[in-house]
DNA sequence: TTCTATTGTTACAAAGTGTTACAATAATAC
DNA sequence: GTATTATTGTAACACTTTGTAACAATAGAA
């Protein structure tokens, strides 16, 4: 307990300076996100946290998802600041800090008016291995049509990154962090299929990214099943698009 | 001079935060922005500020660009948040305070650090009247390729807005913003070729214009030259993408 | 009336897309 | 072995979009 007490000082934070990170993972079917409840509050929210004064803003982030999902290496990127006077909610987060036992006059800071710069990562599903914060109990993967009721203005939030991500996902090649490293045309269809919402033809797909000259061809998959098997593809390297740069 | 010393009190402002504004002006040749210079420094800057506790952070960038342009209507996009720690560089600003006759002491959390929100404004060149705002002397219109050597991260700002706006110009018919009211095709393709950078096809951009169905026509100017005369245009309002939705 | 510079439109080829069809093939059933 | 089945890779076709050049229209000047 008098450890927690110590959890957040608020001397080491830039004051009323937030951020909120939308992480997305494919699990084969459907495209989800990360998110936390908290103990006993029935509260869910976004992972988030807040920037050291020592510490870049990219960096804070980039370990804040870190930390949630165990990965080191991860498709991070900015996409939008939240400044609206009025997007916080002091009541939630008074509850959280109370189920957590920790003092609310040395936490006051926590309910006052927070500015938010938003991140979108995408990781690899199946390497994930989701950790609760110290103020939440609890961290799952919903997909995006079965999502809990969330705090503040985090489904704005939600809604934002997705349409960024649509934006970007060719003209980046998202699809590569979402998928392990070798993977079959149909999986890389299924991938942007769940992105757009939208099913897209098999023939039109197949000849628009082999022709793109982004793929590299690999021996075939052969998966027991009585029918012909795809060929293994992964993405060129060179043309593969870092975030933050 | 003591009403200088009342320009920016600390208490009123979020700390650490600050916007940066990239104002975008067409000149009939050039694509241009709005830059500042201080006295007697030789420093030169985007024209920002800082939001007040009790305001939104869009609208505390609005009025700030208002205040620069005279302008009311502008369109206003939010691009990117910059948060490294090594951005600020507290040597000019002390420069700048000194110059301008302010206390060092009280205007102390000036030269801490900044995360600054930066945006990018279109304005109908014609209409504005530029104004230095309170701690510079000057301020006006520098093309792209003539820009004076700026502050900080500044010049970064700027290359980010460009690409942003090159990425939105026909996804967001940002045209419109930089035009008057009616314009010709001609007039319109140089807009497009100035934020390009690059000379367009002349038929291929007409028929594509007219194809999206987006633009009305009007009566003919004649301008008084030995040539046939061009219709005047404007874009359907209905089609004009408003920002900050 | 002729000439010139510019504009709106058409024509045609080249490239890209949507859709369907068909051949190849890995495992199973017989 | 051979036939069967589901899925995959590719080709074929029509249709649309884009790049490029050409042509006709025309406002004012010579």
């Amino acid at each position: 307990m008098t450890a927690k007490k110590q959890l957040l000082h608020k001397e080491d934070f830039i004051p009323h300076l937030a951020f909120d990170s939308v992480i997305f993972g494919f699990n084969g079917k459907k495209l989800k996100i990360l998110i936390l409840e908290y103990r006993n509050t029935g509260l869910f929210a976004l992972p988030g946290g807040f920037v050291r004064r020592d510490e870049n803003l990219d960096e804070a982030v980039k370990n804040g998802v870190i930390e949630r999902t165990g990965l080191t290496d991860i498709y991070l990127e900015q996409f939008q600041t939240f400044g609206e006077m009025n997007r916080p909610d002091p009541e939630p987060m008074k509850q959280i800090l109370e189920m957590n036992g920790l003092d609310l006059a040395s936490h006051q800071w926590l309910l006052e008016r927070f500015i938010s710069v938003a991140y979108y990562a995408l990781i690899n599903f199946e390497k994930v291995v989701p950790k609760p914060d110290h103020l939440s109990d609890g961290i799952d993967w919903y997909a995006l049509d079965e999502l809990p009721p969330l705090m503040m203005d985090h489904q704005t939030i939600i809604e934002k990154a997705l349409e960024t991500l649509r934006e970007n996902l060719e003209k980046k090649l998202l699809g590569t962090n979402l998928l392990p490293e070798k993977f079959t045309m149909k999986e890389l269809q299924e991938v942007y299929e769940a992105i757009y919402g939208a099913p897209l033809n098999r023939s039109g797909f197949q000849r628009k990214m082999l022709s793109s000259n982004t793929l590299v061809r690999h021996e075939k998959r052969f998966s027991g099943n009585a029918h012909k098997a795809p060929y293994l593809y992964s993405f060129r390297p060179d043309k593969v698009m870092q975030p933050m740069d």
